[in-house]
DNA sequence: TAAGATTGACTGCTCAATCTTA
DNA sequence: TAAGATTGAGCAGTCAATCTTA
């Protein structure tokens, strides 16, 4: 077939089709990490980030929500989850009727004290080829984060 | 909560958690364009690709695969899904009795013809925040690709 | 009117297992 | 034995619609 339309030399020149690539080739690297914990990433992600957020104060889901970037329907199922395995609580927040408040248990910290440690190590594998250009790689996702709505 | 054990200052200096975020931001910017045709993310990825990949030779649907990083039982549905379409035909390998050799249709390539520069400008867009350093970003990607196995 | 939360339906994606031929 | 391809089951993720309260 005659030349395509593309700016790119080749697909491995477009920054969107590398990071769909990257991103699949990262979350099979780490998957057996969650596996191991009987987590998936999801799970893990709110988890993780509740026991973050709750350094300052008692966390609303829909605050969790927009943390992670998880959309408020797939953050209400999987919270519900972690509920179910007693890795938090939700409680309603007296201050709005329609909110939940969410609060990690002992249990559920004291699974992100193991499962952390390893999915940094994991992480660190994955990027290790890098080197030290990984802070300016961090900082250019961290440029690409677009306005929350 | 007291301190997690963690490496980072938060969520954000994290290569990890970062990558999946901007991947899901990125999958968000670029799903209307791909809805405006009535294709998927990943019937667009083979489609073009197979386009991309001809340029050469016949190919077979598992060079197809590997190329994508797609696996070879999602190939399967979703080159079968665009045979549906008419955008490809497949045909038995004459060298292989095992395997498919895939063609992309006129309708196939003229389709992509119009999406691929759509998705490239909506592309450029969402890299937009990276001004020059799209470079050194898609070469940090690039350096990031596992082996094959 | 808008925001926090949820339900049910539908599609996307992965895995274990299988079939056939190299 | 290994490689190309497929089936069916099950979880991940999205959407439209709804409920309740701010």
């Amino acid at each position: 077939m005659s030349k395509l339309p593309t700016r790119f030399e080749g697909p491995r020149q477009s920054p969107g089709f590398m990071l769909w690539k990257i991103h699949f080739a990262w979350q099979r690297a780490l998957r057996p990490v969650f596996e191991r914990f009987d987590l998936t990433h999801i799970q893990f992600v709110l988890l993780a980030s509740l026991c973050w957020l709750e350094q300052k104060d008692g966390v609303q889901q829909i605050q969790l929500s927009q943390h992670t970037s998880i959309d408020p329907m797939m953050t209400s199922q999987v919270v519900r989850s972690l509920e179910g395995k007693a890795f938090l609580e939700r409680e309603r927040d007296p201050q709005d009727a329609r909110a939940w408040r969410l609060k990690s248990t002992a249990m559920g910290r004291t699974l992100i004290r193991k499962v952390l440690p390893q999915v940094e190590a994991a992480d660190q594998a994955f990027f290790e080829s890098l080197g030290a250009g990984v802070g300016r790689f961090v900082r250019d996702l961290n440029a690409l984060e677009p306005e929350p709505r």
